[in-house]
DNA sequence: CTTAACTCTGTACTATGTACGAAGTACAGG
DNA sequence: CCTGTACTTCGTACATAGTACAGAGTTAAG
């Protein structure tokens, strides 16, 4: 059992979130040198998060990993919302720029692929989500580097948009619940297998939750869970979906080439 | 600018959650009568989510609600992740079902604008996820019904499987930008214009921002996000991206059926 | 009637983000 | 060199969460 909540934070000014992000110097200094710089904070709060999760990225505990006081931290960042927003933008830049000679469905696969291995990398980033501020400059180019693979093969600007967003939705539902899946063995202590092992017997005391009623849901959940517990496929969800969003792209492609 | 972030809890104990989900009675009462049933709490929360934002559903405002302390909602529940269990699985007990004749595209098509719906209706959906919990008897039911749009169609379990899972996470990412799109401005204050106009010279002055370095993106950002303000159409992306998903289907599908 | 099971409540503890104000530091201008 | 100003750092404190705990009250079983 998990219950899983996202909160957010409010709007916040443009300006500062801005240049913050492009790390704009700001005006000249006059007291007394930093301790610190934002890089720092955002590269701790990374630390963090990879190694725990993004509940782990505390103002507090990022303070007492730096040995700073909690309120200091508040020099290189607005506030948690925006040490988030940086911590984001500061993983997209991670993400390689694939060889530009590539077809598009070659470059669709390579950014999906890529992306998935990012959100393997950094879990938390699936915990989080950005909305307007995704102007930071690696996820700009990150949006970029996306709409080159599908530049030039016969769709308009906003189909393009949509091709992307379809590839990079893809990758993170199933990024998702593959490490989800992950997250709550860890967390539970039970294995999947031994959680249904304890689940099964109440399940059979309940004659609403009888087999017969979900006949598809009964067969076809063990054999999908089995198929994603066996080491044998972890991204097969993944996998299929790909092949089936680059196929549904490739016939509006042809249908347009004539 | 905004970080949202998704926390979880820990597991849980098994044989309560699907007794709380499936509304096992358990032994017989003997002390005072109770104030509320479990239905009620979980009503209760899902009107203040709805009215505003998954946040809202505390266990005080829940029980300022219901005129009753704090604390005697553990009575009903076992805590706020088992809550929000309940919330989810309460929500897609709204979930209609489709004419069983439907073809397999038409079925999907129904489905999925359903739970477009749904989470339109219910936008704290989106802000939560469940992963082993999905055992609640309308998400059970849910899964089965997403799977008879896919049975007998050349597809093997496991692709049934990733299949729907394709065409439900679809359906998830792309109401997901387009609430979030209209929470942010609910929020901030600001239209996505207003945000822009404050944003655009600041981003001037940043060299490194330049629109020369992000052709594509600053076109076909610029493109998407008119198309999307547009009252037009601020579901495009969703039924492009169905569209792409069902075409690639479909393909797999003929492959199948030679 | 007694007892055990159950409900309900008040108090209190922990964790969190962060507002506020004080104290210390370093450079600009005189 | 001195002084004011901008800046960093920090301790304290507040508001909001979930929920542990213990006690008081309530009802049915024996």
């Amino acid at each position: 059992m998990s219950g899983v909540s996202t909160e957010d934070n409010g709007g916040g000014d443009p300006r500062r979130a801005i240049e913050l992000l492009w790390g704009v110097p700001g005006p000249p200094r006059r007291g007394p040198k930093p301790k610190l710089t934002t890089a720092d904070v955002v590269r701790t709060a990374i630390a963090l998060a990879d190694a725990d999760t993004i509940d782990a990225v505390t103002i507090r505990r990022v303070a007492e990993q730096l040995g700073v006081s909690p309120m200091s931290l508040y020099t290189y960042v607005p506030g948690r919302a925006e040490l988030l927003d940086l911590m984001i933008d500061h993983a997209h830049g991670e993400l390689p720029v694939s060889d530009p000679d590539l077809g598009w469905r070659e470059a669709l696969t390579a950014i999906a692929e890529a992306q998935w291995a990012l959100f393997h990398r950094h879990p938390w980033l699936l915990q989080v989500t950005t909305s307007r501020s995704a102007l930071g400059p690696h996820s700009f180019a990150k949006y970029e580097h996306e709409l080159r693979a599908v530049e030039g093969i016969g769709l308009d600007d906003v189909e393009m948009d949509a091709a992307v967003a379809l590839v990079t939705g893809l990758v993170r539902t199933t990024a998702r619940s593959s490490l989800d899946a992950a997250r709550l063995v860890r967390t539970s202590g039970l294995t999947d297998a031994q959680w249904w092992e304890r689940a099964a017997p109440v399940l059979a005391g309940i004659p609403a939750a009888a087999t017969e009623h979900y006949p598809l849901a009964s067969r076809v959940g063990q054999a999908a869970g089995e198929a994603h517990n066996a080491a044998e496929d972890p991204a097969y969800t993944f996998r299929f979906g790909l092949a089936r969003v680059l196929d549904g792209i490739e016939a509006l492609v042809s249908e347009r080439q004539q």
